[in-house]
DNA sequence: ATCTACCTTCCTAACGGTCGTTAGGAAATA
DNA sequence: TATTTCCTAACGACCGTTAGGAAGGTAGAT
């Protein structure tokens, strides 16, 4: 299918020049066909752009969502820092997740509702299932020092985004260096 | 100064639109003089782009400089959490924060050299001193359950950063909810 | 089985527009 | 007099987009 082909190029191409950087030449020569054509799939730029998002994000949902239920008898320690390390191997070499946040932090000022209305439900999600998940886990284990499993889900993922921004600007190295010294201090704020 | 005027709207435009969406006529209608007069302050957008970023770190420095030391006399605690509300308050209506982490997360390509030997001694810089504040409050407060200075440096850097950029995307509102959900864990797993 | 109509996909050519930049000169400042 | 600052005019390059048509496949009717 050409349209997905197009599509995966385009996510590469607004992943490392942004939607103004991205050029629908360059990006439809990489596909191996002409600029014009890109029409025949897609409406216009700001289509491709919303398209690209949507594919992404629902990507990106799907392989977390993989990863908590493959890791759904483990304990919560190895699975909350699991996380970090599953995502650090994903995210290598991965465009989408640059395209992910440069969409949310930076989007097109033009298209900044229609992001919005696609991402807010994508983080609403991910704090709710994480809410869910500690509610749960503390019922068994008992863990965790707060009852306040909100407030906690909300920390975690400021903490993974914390992380996750230097993963995408400096790379692996330095995402494990932030890793290794944030998480022992978090878990130990977290627990009992 | 006319340059000034020129880099400040500059800093706003980038901002706003990033490196490959700011444009030179419009920056200069709003600054009142037609394009080509940018040209007698600054060689080129490339030229006014790092002049930007190089003007906003300095200031950007020299304003957090100021907090700590307008606040070394209180204890630990107000005066690492108190840097975040100052921040929030300082950063409304701020585009210059926004900018610089623009700049720092997708810097334009053909730029990235130049941008990365801005930002890493400013980086390296902040650590340090941070580092430092840590290793000296402890020896008269005693209240750090490390002694890992570095890497508590570290961990508090990766927090603000987890809410800093809550808080260019989202706003106020939902800055202050990740910070008060992500303190009171983070101050308790650094403390006694 | 063949013809017809239609739709999809891709092309070339070209559109109007904006981009960053330069040339060259006028006015102001020192 | 020399230099800085601003202007108008224009450059070539690239942008997203559209027009119009060729090629190919598909579906239904004959």
């Amino acid at each position: 299918m050409k349209a997905n082909l197009i599509l995966q190029t385009a996510v590469s191409h607004f992943a490392k020049e942004g939607y103004a950087g991205a050029s629908l030449s360059k990006i439809a020569e990489e596909v191996g066909i002409k600029k014009p054509s890109i029409y025949a799939h897609y409406k216009g730029k700001d289509d491709l752009f919303i398209s690209a998002l949507h594919y992404s994000l629902d990507t990106q949902k799907a392989q977390i969502a993989s990863y908590f239920y493959s890791m759904k008898n483990e304990p919560l320690e190895p699975l909350l820092f699991g996380y970090f390390e599953w995502f650090a191997k994903e995210s290598q070499d991965n465009e989408r997740m640059k395209f992910i946040l440069r969409a949310a932090y930076f989007p097109p000022l033009k298209l900044e509702k229609e992001v919005g209305n696609l991402f807010n439900p994508f983080f609403d999600n991910m704090h709710l299932h994480l809410t869910r998940l500690l509610r749960e886990r503390h019922r068994h284990e008992k863990v965790l020092y707060s009852d306040d499993f909100s407030d906690m889900a909300l920390a975690y993922l400021t903490v993974t985004e914390g992380t996750m921004t230097e993963l995408v600007y400096t790379g692996v190295e330095r995402y494990n260096k932030r890793l290794h010294a944030v998480w022992p201090i978090f878990w130990r704020g977290l627990t009992k």
